[in-house]
DNA sequence: ATGGCTACGATCCGTAGA
């Protein structure tokens, strides 16, 4: 079973990308982040053609996200439930044993502002529904744009990026905690190279310099950990023309 | 050096992303 994340930042622009990579890399299971197109708008048949079915909960411009499959979903949820939240960012389906929830954390914009707020606001309403999650669902696996990178190692330079939005210690902390309620960075299971990023800026030349984050993240329950195999950031789309600014995490369960 | 790219919906620029 090969689960996958990919913020594409904008669906219809990255629609032959995707499709494309999706023949090439055979995932069971993709969950998209910033699709920014309304549900009336998915592009269902152009994915059914490449062989997914697809959950979907979108609006214009901004956010929206997309569970893919190869197999049957079922179970499909919207939201944090008790969380009201205008902007669509979260979205959870089942697919065979296994339980998914596709995020698109809140950016944040910088530490303080309002963004900031409801992100940390966000990340508790999280925390609170995934702990209900994990007691409900022993196969759980949590994948997206997270907007956190965890640690100094997943930052191209953690002296210029300290204390700045995205990696500030309530961020952090608050990314923690979602490995306190029992979830596993899939990543950090395997040795990995150094400076293994999955976004960088489209400004700067930042992917030619390898000046990036790791802020996508699969994130599995301890069921789903031990039988994971393989976790890996697919750096080949963020080298096409006109790519998104974010690669896809892939993760080998058994 | 507070810029720089990209997408979007709206005009020929502003907002947002990270």
């Amino acid at each position: 079973m090969k689960l996958a994340t990919w913020n594409v930042n904008s669906l219809k622009v990255r629609l032959g990308q995707l499709t494309d990579w999706l023949l090439q890399t055979a995932p069971d299971v993709v969950c998209l982040q910033e699709t920014k197109v309304e549900d009336a708008n998915f592009p269902a048949a152009a994915l059914e053609a490449a062989g997914y079915r697809a959950a979907f909960v979108g609006q214009k411009t901004y956010n929206g996200v997309a569970i893919l499959s190869r197999e049957p979903l079922s179970g499909v949820t919207a939201g944090i439930p008790g969380f009201a939240d205008e902007q669509k960012r979260v979205l959870a389906a089942t697919v065979g044993d296994i339980r998914v929830v596709c995020l698109y954390a809140p950016n944040g914009q910088s530490v303080g502002s309002d963004k900031y707020e409801y992100k940390l606001r966000w990340y508790g309403a999280l925390r609170a529904w995934l702990a209900a999650e994990l007691a409900r669902h022993e196969r759980l696996a949590v994948l997206g744009d997270l907007n956190v990178a965890p640690e100094d190692r997943d930052v191209h330079d953690p002296k210029a990026w300290e204390g700045q939005v995205h990696v500030s210690a309530p961020e952090r902390e608050a990314f923690r905690a979602l490995l306190e309620i029992g979830l596993k960075d899939g990543f950090r299971v395997f040795e990995q190279p150094e400076k293994s990023f999955s976004w960088w800026d489209y400004r700067m030349m930042a992917f030619r310099r390898n000046a990036g984050l790791r802020i996508d993240h699969i994130l599995l329950s301890a069921g789903l950990a031990a039988g994971c195999t393989a976790c890996t950031i697919d750096k080949a789309p963020r080298k096409l023309e006109r790519p998104s600014d974010h690669a896809p995490v892939l993760a080998d369960i058994a």
